[in-house]
DNA sequence: CGGTCAGTTGAAAGGCTTCAACGTATGTGG
DNA sequence: CCACATACGTTGAAGCCTTTCAACTGACCG
């Protein structure tokens, strides 16, 4: 059961035990991918889609000056390059953070689906909106908060999709990102972002170092970064007071 | 002929004249709306998705302290709302900058597609795909370019999706945002916008105001804003050298 | 012709970056 | 088991890009 945890924890997500079946089948293979890997590069045509079964993994944009910026942060259920199916290949890099399991889905099988299962290819297609959904969330953040505001709705974001797919244990959880990959992915440097956990830390609203995440007070955190969970479409969680 | 501009300019666009009529006869009403007009509320039910025929548009959030950050800009032949279709209900606020008009397709009618055409379907799921790919570029733009930068590649971005559907003449085209829209729509306040949008002028790149936009040296814009019109899947124009 | 809204400009303040150095953990080879 | 390399994290000081605050201009309109 690699697709296990595909839309997992989702509202408006009900799959059938038939359809579930398929996607199973429709896998070709699963593999282990190292960490800090690319899987596909901006550009490349694709013939599959691939499923994160586990791990983590990211989408990533090259600045001409060598910076990056993260686009996405996923985790597993998430379909990574789904977007890459109805135009044949991807206009972004996307490679993993920790060492990660694969599903691959051919094209093909994606196209049976199209044709013999239009409620699961709708759910196919609402999956790739829910990235949409995450994209606009990422504007906003980087557009029209401060630095500490990014950082806690960055926090917020992971805990909940964490939570969501059953990887939160005593509100702690995986968090293989270094200080310069958090720069990355909220528009700051590594520098500021040292400065602002500490004081998150100091603050007492969450601790984050050595790839975990705790979150000491969600409420706090929340209002910080302006964080509303409703774009991620979750089933009632910790995250709704 | 309503649909007339649906992925005009797209690769992999390939509609036969049987999937242009179907999505002609599903569309229920056109409507024209007047200026800053608010189409769609965070959290509302769809039961419809709505076609960009004439006219502009945008996608929003609100900030806690009544800011505004823009999400997307929508140039006629945009399908606003597919992302309401999948799941029912849209995370973000529609509304249109200037007078516009729009084709409003129930969502029975998309059910009806999904079911006897896959290929039309498959293409409907593009259109929200490209949607995605703008979004990421909006977030590489705020999170990775100084103003000018975010300026340039806004109005790159602009110049290349209007001349695909045909709205740009002598390297000028309609853009009926103010400056305070500009600010909201790059991550920045409307004062900074306006020194930027100065120098633009004065360094011979772009001149911006009146509600237009002319674009001086498209060369040089491209390259202050680190433009790559990759991610809007067009066929070949002038944007590519 | 006053009122409103968009645009313009200057001066001061501030948040974040840059630069640079140092600390700390982990791993590897001699 | 220590010496060394490497990568990540930490801290301070200086500088700059952008914001903030405030005032003023110009265009459009009832």
């Amino acid at each position: 059961m690699e697709t296990r945890d595909f839309l997992r924890g989702r509202r408006r997500s009900e799959l059938t035990e038939a359809e579930i079946a398929a996607l199973e089948t429709a896998i070709e293979r699963v593999e282990t991918v190292p960490a800090r890997k690319v899987m596909s590069r901006r550009g490349e045509r694709m013939r599959y889609s691939t499923l994160l079964v586990e791990g983590y993994a990211c989408r990533y944009m090259d600045a001409r000056d060598g910076y990056r910026q993260l686009l996405s942060y996923h985790v597993p259920g998430d379909f990574v390059d789904l977007h890459g199916y109805p135009s044949r290949f991807i206009d972004h890099d996307v490679g993993t953070i920790s060492e990660a399991k694969f599903a691959f889905i051919p094209h093909e099988q994606i196209d049976r689906i199209m044709v013999d299962r239009p409620h699961l290819a709708a759910m196919l297609w609402f999956s790739t909106l829910l990235d949409a959904a995450l994209h606009r969330e990422w504007i906003f953040r980087i557009g029209r908060l401060d630095a500490a505001g990014r950082l806690a709705h960055f926090l917020c974001e992971t805990f909940c999709r964490m939570s969501a797919v059953g990887r939160v244990s005593d509100n702690g959880y995986d968090l293989p990102l270094t200080q310069q990959d958090l720069g990355e992915a909220t528009g700051l440097t590594s520098v500021h972002v040292n400065r602002i956990v500490r004081r998150l830390r100091e603050d007492g609203l969450a601790i984050v170092g050595r790839g975990k995440a705790r979150i000491l007070d969600f409420g706090q955190l929340a209002r910080v970064g302006e964080f509303d969970s409703d774009y991620l479409y979750l089933e009632d969680g910790p995250w709704k007071a």
